[in-house]
DNA sequence: GTTGAGCGTT
């Protein structure tokens, strides 16, 4: 239950709630004549424009991404090899390498997310292409959850 | 520490 996982409105009217509470605490010992109405609309008024300093969004530019499905890695690759590789291409969202969770070990595949173009791109490129002696086979993911696919028009019927 | 077709987790 991290709060990160709340809407943006909850956190941001959370965060200046509390900072609206602070505002009146200073602002009521800095200037004790104030009615406490004007001292909680000050505060608030402060936690409103404070807001915005500590709001962190978590996407900064909503692009359209494509989770691309890479097989065939060999074990001894990580996510850096994998990112780094990928990132010639174009900006790498995430990388996952799927172990098994039991043993640890890597099962030789994994996930690439970046940008739709860069994900075609980076795919026609890296697809049957040789990665530390081994073929690689990057192919489009299936969609798991809710995949955001962009303008493309590359959904299943 | 090994293996070799495949589509996945907070």
């Amino acid at each position: 239950m991290k709060l990160s996982q709340y809407p943006v409105y909850i956190q941001s009217a959370l965060l200046a709630l509390g900072l609206a509470l602070v505002g009146y605490v200073v602002i009521g010992l800095t200037a004790p004549s104030l009615s406490p109405a004007i001292l909680f609309a000050l505060g608030l008024l402060l936690g409103g424009l404070l807001t915005p300093l500590f709001t962190r969004p978590p996407v900064p530019e909503a692009i359209p991404t494509t989770t691309l499905y890479v097989g065939n890695l060999p074990y001894r690759a990580n996510e850096a090899s994998v990112r780094t590789l990928f990132e010639g291409f174009g900006q790498v969202l995430s990388v996952r390498l799927m172990k098994d969770k039991h043993t640890g070990k890597r099962r030789g595949f994994g996930f690439v997310e970046m940008p739709s173009d860069a994900a075609r791109a980076a795919q026609q490129a890296l697809n049957e292409s040789e990665f530390q002696q081994r073929t690689l086979k990057v192919r489009e993911a299936n969609e798991r959850k809710d995949d955001e696919e962009g303008s493309d028009d590359q959904g299943q019927p």
